[in-house]
DNA sequence: GGTTAGCACTCAACAGAAGAGAGTGCTAAC
DNA sequence: GTTAGCACTCTCTTCTGTTGAGTGCTAACC
């Protein structure tokens, strides 16, 4: 049995009007809703073998039929094109974007309320980890008598500071002094190769500032620390309610405190993910909690460093739509990237 | 008709059975339960009266009774003792607040996640917004060239900071010398005073500097207004999915909606928060679509700021372990926020 | 040979009826 | 004032019949 333009064309109209209405789609009613030229009959046997090849299923004998994992796979794969987004919501994303040059935090939960607003599907953004960006230049700013920042810049923009405090005696002299050696020393080494180690021998080679430095080092430790793991911001976890397939309370439950739990949605996408628009299916995710969820994602890059945007919906999903989207926030995102550098 | 003592007993052992099974209370269940000495019938004559009374409500006549709002009020506020945490949650709550020496942000939102663990109920944190605490100092410090941070302190101890681009020529003297004149100017002025005719004003006066002046304002002025609203945060909104008085999912939807929106609880919350526990029980809520929720809050207050913690669930809610975990939260903020200082 | 009309059959979903169970209110006796 | 007894109420569950959308198969049609 081959895949001839019929079986596509059925196919892809039992996709989208499964897509729309979460219901079965039987042979008659379909006929009569896509104008199609040929007999309820016919459909039935062009149903009864998709189902053979594997591409719908039917939830009970005398009930219509509905798309099969297999079924959404090929559709996405050979028949689907991505929507764009419309001129409103690019100037929205634009305008969101341009407004808020605050924290880079803040664009980020920004950029995922907006995804799951539009979309009305759950997004997730995975931002990159620290270490693996590259330091650039350090600073002790004095305060108050007795107290100081360390300030920390990474090559990519990153500015992260902490509070430290030193002796009284200190000069701001001394501590610019400090921040040189501190300089020198860790001057293009990838956060990440900061190591133990490394701060120990500092701290025995400026023994007479052991303070200070004693303090600086705890302050670049527990900042290096903090920010080690990868970042994750999911938002729009409400929108599941909307969907059909997670009526029932338990299964929500479980969906839900498995999406809330970072070290999930971070194992769960792929380490190395493209900058194309991939889709996990169902049970093509590596996770069988997640068996009923589908995934939409891409990678965005900049200086060698891989963040994570994704959308997660029903298998039920607007691939179209999410696909579209994602692409349309992956470039922008960039976009801020690059002008944040 | 008087409120005598078993009728209190009564009152108690409704409310404990209603709180814990979700269920109207019925008499005879009632005195088997609780080993009561009087009489299933004894009983349904004084839940009569206490029906009379306003205390009580029947769901429909051949249902038991469920405390009314007003007699979860009246058992609030004469029969209940507040359950104070138990050691091992108390280390546990040191211990989190301990190794968090990170981030304050993060400190806040590891403290709601705790209330939120530890009492299967949503919780809130209300931070004091940053314009009501006092200026204290103000630095520019040189990146490479062309590109400077400003780093901006409250006396509560707060920092923030932000980058800003700047002519190449200006020099590090230079850029410490604006600093000067800026503290000058700020100096110990609250910072929700610094209006925008101040900003105007420094900037007419130094026209040499111009440009860095410019965008330094200009990053205070967006720093202000980052941090000029309190910031909310909540947590444990699923748990709201456990209770069964929201497993209509409509309802659900709205009242999660509703508690996403920081606007909303910002105004729910009174203004004036004493330090001693509050409670709002359904309708007395400011809010008619809060009516089905109830509100265990308090006050933190730290030089002059003023923060909320909270608990939210149903109704039907454990009040005394509600009260106890907040009061044994907001001594460790309290506790936390010394130390910070 | 592919297409279609017709028809018997299937099955979920809905609606009503019957029965069980928990609870109440009232009355009369203690 | 307290309690046992009893009729009554109302929800919840179970069962049953009905409806309707949909299928698969067969025979006729082009």
């Amino acid at each position: 049995m081959t895949m001839d333009d019929r079986k596509q064309k059925i196919l892809q109209s039992i996709v989208l009007d499964y897509v729309e209405t979460a219901e079965p789609v039987g042979s008659r009613a379909m006929v009569k809703k896509h104008g199609l030229r040929i007999s309820a009959a016919t459909v039935r046997n062009e149903m009864a073998d998709l189902e053979d090849m594997g591409y719908l299923e039917q939830p009970h004998t005398s009930a219509g039929r509905i798309p099969s994992q297999k079924g959404f796979r090929y559709f996405v794969d050979c028949m689907m094109e991505s929507q764009e987004l419309s001129e409103q919501e690019i100037d929205l994303l634009y305008q969101m974007a341009r407004n808020n040059v605050k924290d880079w935090d803040e664009v980020i939960s920004g950029i995922a309320q907006f995804l799951s607003q539009i979309t009305h599907y759950t997004s997730f953004i995975i931002m990159p980890a620290v270490h693996v960006s590259q330091f650039r230049f350090l600073q002790l700013v004095p305060l108050e008598k007795g107290r100081a920042v360390v300030l920390l810049v990474t090559d990519m923009g990153l500015i992260m500071h902490r509070k430290i405090e030193i002796p009284e005696s200190i000069t701001p002299e001394e501590l610019t002094t400090i921040a040189e050696v501190l300089n020198r020393t860790f001057s293009a080494k990838k956060m990440g190769e900061i190591t133990r180690s490394d701060l120990q021998t500092i701290r025995n080679d400026l023994n007479q500032r052991k303070k200070v430095l004693e303090v600086t080092l705890n302050a670049i430790d527990s900042l290096l620390e903090s920010s080690s793991g990868e970042r994750v911001v999911v938002s729009g976890l409400i929108n599941l309610l909307r969907e059909p397939e997670f009526r029932d309370l338990d299964k929500l439950k479980r969906i839900i405190t498995l999406l809330e739990e970072d070290v999930v949605l971070r194992s769960v996408v792929p380490n190395e993910v493209s900058e194309q628009v991939d889709i996990l299916i169902g049970n093509e995710n590596p996770i069988q909690e997640m068996k009923d969820l589908s995934m939409v994602f891409t990678g965005y890059k900049s200086f060698g460093v891989l963040g994570k945007i994704g959308l997660i919906g029903p298998v039920r999903m607007e691939y179209w739509k999410a696909t579209g989207t994602i692409e349309a926030v992956r470039s922008i995102v960039q976009e801020i990237i690059q002008k944040y550098y």
